[in-house]
DNA sequence: ATGAAAGCGCTAACAC
DNA sequence: GTGTTAGCGCTTTCAT
């Protein structure tokens, strides 16, 4: 293994300077074109690839950015485990991944793991964050705000702070699911939603109540549950008993409305029109009619947020709400 | 946002030469106990965190490694949406990090990701990587042998070569479910293969073959699937037309096995026994009887040979072969 | 056992 | 425009 070309061993090749070589690289407009071409082909001819490291020290960006992960009360290993967070990552991955720009993942669910991911950033490893979190009350996006750290959530921070985020318009995706059952001629429409600390659990809730409202029908029996396919199941049950009639259901997310789907099956309901949130996979192994997102484009518009504010701290945080979209399979 | 503690504050305030704060840090044995414990208080009133780029740059460690994901035609969004293979890759990332050791998360499934990723290490981003793939041909494990990077498989590599890996007794665990349905009482025992270019696949029908032979059934009906749930629910609508009085399934994974699940209940035939492999979430969701590996074990094991490798390079390829238990729930 | 000093590969003033 | 030069924070000989 020979020693890995420097920018030394370009500029000699080229027969410049190192400093005219570095300009070339870092797309420095002020470079002759005919030495410019001239360096391009040393560089080419050396095989140079900059070490990241080198470029770190000196001072610039670190070329990669931290991809935080952060569970209500886990480690990454269940974060990876559900089915819509780990989408979320993983088209964080892929996208990144396809811009040169590796990702460092860390889950960060203790101050000390939080720190940690801080001091990456502050000491050259990476120029700034992706925060993917699933709880309301989550301390991450503060600490990376106080810290002045480049940085995007995915949805929204539950209290307002000064942070780029990219989120979908939950409120519209219940109205989707609403008018859908109503047009279908469903009568008697109850929901399962998420987790009240989850803000977008309640904004889905809200959605579907007003859209729901404004089809005339003023009051939708609730249940709650957590998220988690058993959650739903139980939730389901509670609502057979509570509303004997009711001809359709729509749950906060697809987990909770295959606990349903299977609690209607248990009790001979099948005939129940059923809707979920997020079109993640047990969503299509159910064969369940849902909301999606976007969330290729979400992932790929975090990236742009992140390296903009990355080229130019100055700016302030931007927010891009994503429009989510009905597909209609068989439960609905 | 203050300037972060240097080597040189540490040093100041302990009264001593950055280069004893180093050999302390680097917990370098020559150092006087006094002065030692100086220097660590010293890190502490300053909060010193060392600077990775800088540590990378003057020629040791990067202190970091790359997980590399390589799916079968794929994207990490797939990899990550994998029930099994998330929680390989979360277990990693919540073990690494632990450890104080970030891993770069990376896709490798064409030529020039696996050259990026060898060039992650190459240009002192990190000092090794932890290969997580799910096809049996994949390159990537030779690429990084030829190389001559440290690196650790997750599964045994299909052609020998002489790198490190951490593997399931594949065969143990088909014979652990064999043996379950035969002392059930199970008499026509039938069993959904995986994708005959995964060894992990191979190895699942050669142990259960082989178990049921000495439990004196010589021949068990075969189909295959491509471990996804439909195609489990295919092969088992096959079996069920060719093997009609079958009463036992056995399924390479979970998902073929809860599609086998949902094509018994669909023939009304729920008193078959099934028995998946995995213990993955949709095994907990089914109430799936299966077969579990100790990936927490696993994935801290590959990062211990990882890290011994960083360490000392010129050691050669270990590798650990891990036993897999029965879980009984519902099914079988 | 400890300190002084020379880089690691690069960027960014600063001169020319 | 281009080259020169001084570090970035750390490890690591080499003296002492």
């Amino acid at each position: 293994m020979t020693r890995t070309p420097t920018l030394e061993d370009v500029a000699t090749v080229a027969g410049v300077s190192r400093a005219t070589v570095s300009r070339v690289i870092n797309d420095v407009a002020t470079v002759a074109p005919a030495l410019r071409t001239k360096v391009q082909h040393a560089i080419k001819k050396t095989g140079y690839r900059p070490n990241s490291a080198a470029r770190a020290l000196a001072g610039s960006r670190a070329g990669a950015v931290v991809l935080v992960v952060s569970g209500s009360d886990g480690t990454a290993e269940e974060i990876f485990d559900d089915p819509f967070f780990g989408r979320v990552a993983g088209g964080m991955i892929a996208h990144l991944g396809a811009l040169g720009i590796p990702p460092i993942v860390v889950a960060a669910d203790s101050d000390r793991a939080r720190a940690d991911s801080v001091a990456l950033i502050r000491h050259g490893r990476a120029d700034g964050a992706v925060l993917v979190s699933t709880r309301a009350d989550d301390p991450l996006p503060g600490v990376f705000v106080d810290a002045g750290i480049p940085a995007v959530l995915f949805a929204r921070p539950a209290l307002p702070a000064p942070i780029s985020y990219v989120d979908l318009a939950h409120e519209a995706g219940a109205a989707l699911a609403a008018d859908h059952l109503v047009t279908r001629g469903c009568q008697r429409v109850v929901t399962i939603a998420g987790p009240t600390d989850v803000l977008a659990a309640q904004d889905r809730l809200t959605g579907f109540r007003q859209a729901m409202a404004r089809h005339g029908h003023a009051h939708v029996a609730v249940a709650h549950g957590n998220f988690t396919q058993d959650s739903g199941e139980s939730a389901m049950h509670h609502l057979l008993s509570t509303v004997p009639d009711l001809d359709a259901v729509f749950a906060a997310n697809d987990l909770m409305a295959v606990g349903a789907l299977r609690a209607l099956r248990d009790t001979g309901r099948p005939d129940v029109a059923v809707i979920g949130f997020d079109n993640s996979k047990p969503a299509i192994n159910a064969d369940l009619t849902t909301i999606a997102q976007p969330l290729e484009d979400m992932a790929a518009e975090m990236s742009r947020l992140l390296l903009a504010q990355i080229a130019d701290p100055t700016q302030g945080p931007q927010c891009r709400i994503f429009e989510p979209s009905l597909v209609i399979r068989a439960t609905a």
